[in-house]
DNA sequence: GTCTACGGATTTTTT
DNA sequence: ATCCGTAGAC
């Protein structure tokens, strides 16, 4: 029955799903049903084509994309069916067949995987001990470049020509030594390993009849090879891609894979998908015309399905604190007009690198919104989860130099930096391993010439003891004593983390869970071909380990009741690639950050900002402080100053009335919430229009002032940046790490019954119903693009439709909040300065969406001490905690509580004050509970759940959000 | 003197 | 989370 796999899709995507053709490329440009079209192909392959699951090859490109992939497969075909799939990154699929056929290339099969933090400690150790002067971080990067291109070491210093080539060369020979010296495989590795592999035992993938890729101008030369070679039996491919979001070029992706694609197999039929299912008009042609600068890139088309929507906004601010405070002010007015309509989950706040998070997570933290962080810091990267991994590789290998190195001193037992500097150097000499020295020399069987303290000789003793009666009991007593020591107010946070990876590493070591998990990973087995059959209990824990290494799913919080927490997402651009959100903002667009200064390639830059505003649904905001975080001058990114640009954008928010709620509602999918509720939640707001700041990115009224009396420029600024972030920022700092830690729980039950039932009923119908898919008609559309450069994109219509659209807007600013390029002095000595500066404390509290009963009875035994712990007011007794009655009502405390006003837009002075007053005796009687404490709860809550981490969570978890349809 | 521990500022993007 | 500078312990 192909009409379950087809039925939702549209011509273009029908015949990408179902040509006969043995070679296809589809492009496919954001919004366009990229990864529903490739799912839906799978699922094609699998019910049409009978091929079996175990016989597919589905590579993506990150982690998160594969979950995704694996979950929307899943709901096709079954799980059964989908778990059979040979569908991962390239990297888990290589590791795969390396783990399976490694011997076929003289691997060992208890090789390791060096993460990035082992590589560069490699890295820098050489460039340490040799007094070379090469970056450290730079020089790990090139060897990734060389591997990439596939130059090994030999090649590259055969043809250094120059010094400082040579020392390079020489860098990169020690640190493959190294590498193998430790046993160990770096993502690059695993790659060119499993290359090799294939090409001398092409056997390997004998039973490989379609391989298909996902956002396939991300892959490099590497991977380009791996495409060949998986594929090489049958040569039936199926890849994905959008060239304009090629944004790895940092990492070698090659967009010309795609042409040479082409060349290699000239039949490859290509075919176009046009239509954008996801964003406004509007969004659209903004996005549209920034890609359109650069003028190497072939002209495409790229229809909008919705209407036009609302004008995205570019917006100047005065500093970065400025601007995480306006976009605070935004997403709760935004929130609020459209009668929640929009909760936080469809809020994302997008960034070109991950530090610049600091001033929004400051602002979020203090008015209480709930967010949570990708990209930046994952699962396994968290400190006390890698002390136990590490502990747990070192255990399992103790040839792993890196990983001892790590926790040597990880409860401080007086051996530094000195000392194992010189045991490895020593180590490294006697071609021992550094575990194994010592051994040695705590067994006293050898002198040291390094100079060992009595101190550090019982720190040592100790480690050794540690590990070798770990290796028997397969515990980390130490790592959790340690952890009470270094962070007790957050140790029970951390610990339950821990627990979490010793459960699992527990279930890792039941034989039937393990034998289910070799199973998953287990290639099939292939006549004639000898694969490593694995002791299953003598691999539990290495198998575990390298599934760790390459699992990095982002964990999402999980309410009680199983309902997803609503909670902001903050995500770099390149975190959030192939996601999608209502509402995006996209801060710090200044040059320097986007385009980056250390970038080298301009066009890949702009084609991030054009990833990043075509994640958006329906509102898209864009902004730059005129200062960057070191209060330099900061200018608009030069993508967004371009002449012409500006008429693509609104200079401030979004003006947004019952009709334009409806509107939205409808581009989302989602039921509009009534007049009444609209009007009822637009009374919490403070103001309805974005008017606070002025347009021309200077600071409010009210700020100037304060300056001009505080004399010294440097006193004015230390105003605005002293109050709310010095004092917040420890507080922030510690609800960003309960978020992060808080760890996602539930599996998801994703019914595998009716998934089943799905999957049956697809071969059931398939008996029944003959389709003659030859009959598709093939269809170059490349072939009909249009020679002109103009715009292609035609929202609801044509540009000219669209210039015609709200007249004026380019020239004049007519808009509803009218000139306000200079606030109205009268409105802003009535407003709020105050609003930050007294009494900021009483704002940082946790919003997240009116803990239950429950959640504050189980907050309460906790006892994690709070930076600020005296300034607030002590726990609610009963409260007046707006307790939305609606549960997951959201609410503004710095806002006015609702109450009765006659005009839906109040004249500001007198009622501004009004409610200025009774804001600061709410604030004051309200009583609070700290983000910090809720935090935890939710972590706390989470961890009785079903524990489900490492290779279970890798599958599975990050139900990205957003249900992309 | 040497080495370790601790506090304070700063950070491109990722398998 | 990483890098650097300083204070304190051997």
């Amino acid at each position: 029955m192909a009409t379950g796999i087809l039925s939702d899709l549209n011509e273009a995507q029908c015949e990408a799903v179902t040509t006969a053709a043995d070679v296809v490329q589809v492009l496919a440009p954001p919004g366009s049903g990229k990864t529903k079209t490739l799912t839906a192909r799978v699922a094609y392959l699998l019910a049409e084509r009978r091929l079996k699951p175990w016989n597919i090859i589905v590579c993506t490109f990150t982690v998160k994309a594969a979950n995704e992939m694996k979950e929307r497969i899943t709901k096709f075909v079954g799980h059964e069916c989908a778990k059979q799939l040979k569908l991962g990154t390239f990297h888990s699929v290589a590791l795969r067949y390396l783990k399976q056929y490694g011997q076929h290339i003289g691997l060992g099969k208890d090789f390791g995987i060096a993460d990035s933090s082992d590589s560069k400690a490699i890295v820098k150790r050489i460039i340490k001990k040799n007094d070379y002067s090469i970056d450290a971080g730079g020089a790990r990067g090139r060897i990734s470049t060389q591997k990439a291109k596939g130059i090994d070491n030999e090649q590259f210093s055969r043809k250094a020509k120059n010094v400082e080539q040579q020392e390079f060369a020489r860098i990169y020979q020690e640190y493959e030594e190294t590498l193998k010296a430790s046993n160990l495989l770096d993502y690059d590795d695993l790659l060119l390993r499993c290359c090799l592999l294939l090409r001398t035992e092409p056997a390997c993938v004998s039973n490989v009849e379609a391989l298909l890729i996902d956002e396939y101008q991300d892959t490099n030369n590497i991977q380009y090879d791996l495409m060949g070679l998986f594929a090489q039996h049958r040569n039936v491919i199926t890849i994905v891609g959008d060239p304009d979001q090629s944004i790895y070029g940092f990492r070698s992706a090659e967009i010309k894979n795609l042409t040479r694609m082409k060349q290699q197999w000239p039949d490859t039929l290509t075919i176009n998908l046009e239509e954008n299912y996801r964003s406004s008009g509007a969004i659209l042609h903004a996005a549209q015309h920034i890609i359109e600068q650069d003028e190497s890139r072939p002209p495409k088309k790229l229809q909008a399905t919705h209407t036009y929507g609302q004008r995205p906004v570019l917006r100047k601010l005065p500093s970065a604190a400025a601007e995480a405070d306006w976009l605070v002010a935004e997403l709760k007015r935004i929130q609020a007009l459209s009668g929640d309509l929009l909760q936080p989950n469809d809020f994302a706040v997008l960034l070109r690198s991950a530090a610049l998070s600091r001033a929004i997570e400051t602002a979020l933290g203090r008015e209480g919104v709930p967010y949570r962080m990708i990209g930046g810091l994952r699962f396994f990267d968290r400190a006390e989860v890698k002390l136990l991994v590490d502990y747990l590789r070192v255990v399992d290998a103790p040839g792993n130099n890196e990983a001892v190195e790590r926790i040597i001193n990880v409860p401080p037992r007086r051996v530094g930096e000195g000392t194992v500097k010189g045991l490895h150097e020593e180590a490294r000499l006697k071609g021992v391993s550094l575990w194994s020295l010592v051994l040695d020399v705590v067994q006293g069987r050898c002198k040291p010439t390094t100079k060992v303290t009595p101190a550090t000789q019982t720190g040592l003793a100790k480690f050794v003891d540690v590990i070798l009666s770990a290796q028997k009991k397969l515990a980390s007593v130490a790592a959790e004593n340690h952890l009470k020591r270094k962070f007790p107010d957050e140790y029970e946070a951390r610990w339950t983390n821990v627990e979490e990876l010793l459960a699992q590493t527990i279930e890792a070591s039941d034989p039937q869970r393990l034998i289910a998990m070799v199973d998953d990973g287990a290639l099939p087995s292939i006549e004639g071909l000898e694969r490593r059959t694995e002791s299953v209990s003598e691999n539990a824990l290495s198998l575990f380990l390298a599934n760790v290494t390459l699992a990095t799913a982002g964990a999402e919080k999980t309410e009680q009741d199983g309902e997803k927490a609503q909670q902001l997402t903050i995500s770099t651009i390149h975190g959030a690639k192939g996601l999608e959100w209502p509402v995006v903002f996209i801060p710090a667009c200044y040059d320097g950050s986007i385009p980056h200064s250390r970038a080298d390639d301009n066009d890949e830059e702009r084609r991030l900002l054009y990833v990043g505003m075509t994640r958006a649904q329906a509102l898209l905001y864009l902004s730059t402080p005129l200062r960057n975080s070191q209060r330099e001058e900061a200018s608009m990114s030069t993508f967004l100053a371009q002449p012409g640009v500006a008429s693509f954008f609104e200079e401030h928010g979004p003006s947004i009335a019952a009709a334009d709620v409806r509107a939205l509602a409808k581009t989302l999918r989602r039921d509009c919430p009534s007049d009444d509720a609209i009007a009822e939640s637009k009374k919490t707001l403070e103001r309805d229009e974005d008017n606070y700041w002025p347009l021309t990115g200077e600071e409010p009224f009210e700020e100037r002032a304060k300056w001009d009396h505080s004399k010294s420029g440097n006193a004015a600024w230390s105003f605005r940046d002293t109050r709310p972030v010095a004092v917040f920022s420890t507080a922030t700092v510690t609800m960003q790490q309960q978020q992060e830690y808080s760890t996602a729980s539930t599996k998801t039950k994703a019914g595998s019954v009716s998934a089943k039932a799905q999957y049956d009923e697809i071969l059931e119908q398939q008996k029944l119903e003959k389709v003659d898919e030859r009959a598709a008609q093939v269809r170059t559309a490349s072939e009909d693009k249009p020679k002109t450069r103009k715009r292609q994109i035609e929202g609801q219509g044509t540009i000219a439709s669209f210039f015609a659209k709200p007249p004026g807007r380019a020239g004049n600013q007519s808009m509803t909040s009218g000139g306000d390029s200079l606030p109205d002095p009268k409105i802003e000595s009535a407003m709020p300065s105050a609003k930050r500066t007294k009494q900021p404390l009483q704002k940082l509290r946790n919003l997240n969406s009116a803990p239950s009963e429950r959640a504050l009875v189980r907050a309460l035994p906790l006892t994690h001490k709070l930076p600020s712990a005296p300034l607030f007011r002590p726990p609610p007794s009963s409260t007046n905690m707006l307790t939305a009655s609606t549960g997951d009502a959201y609410m503004f405390l710095s806002s006015s509580p609702p109450q009765p006003k006659e005009e839906p837009a109040p004249e500001p002075a007198d009622e501004m004050s009004t409610n200025d007053d009774v804001r600061a005796e709410e604030t004051a009687k309200v009583k609070v509970r700290p983000a910090v404490t809720f935090h935890t709860t939710s972590m706390q809550i989470a961890a009785p759940q079903r524990k489900t981490l490492g290779m279970r969570r890798s599958l599975q978890g990050w139900n990205a959000r957003g249900g992309k349809r």
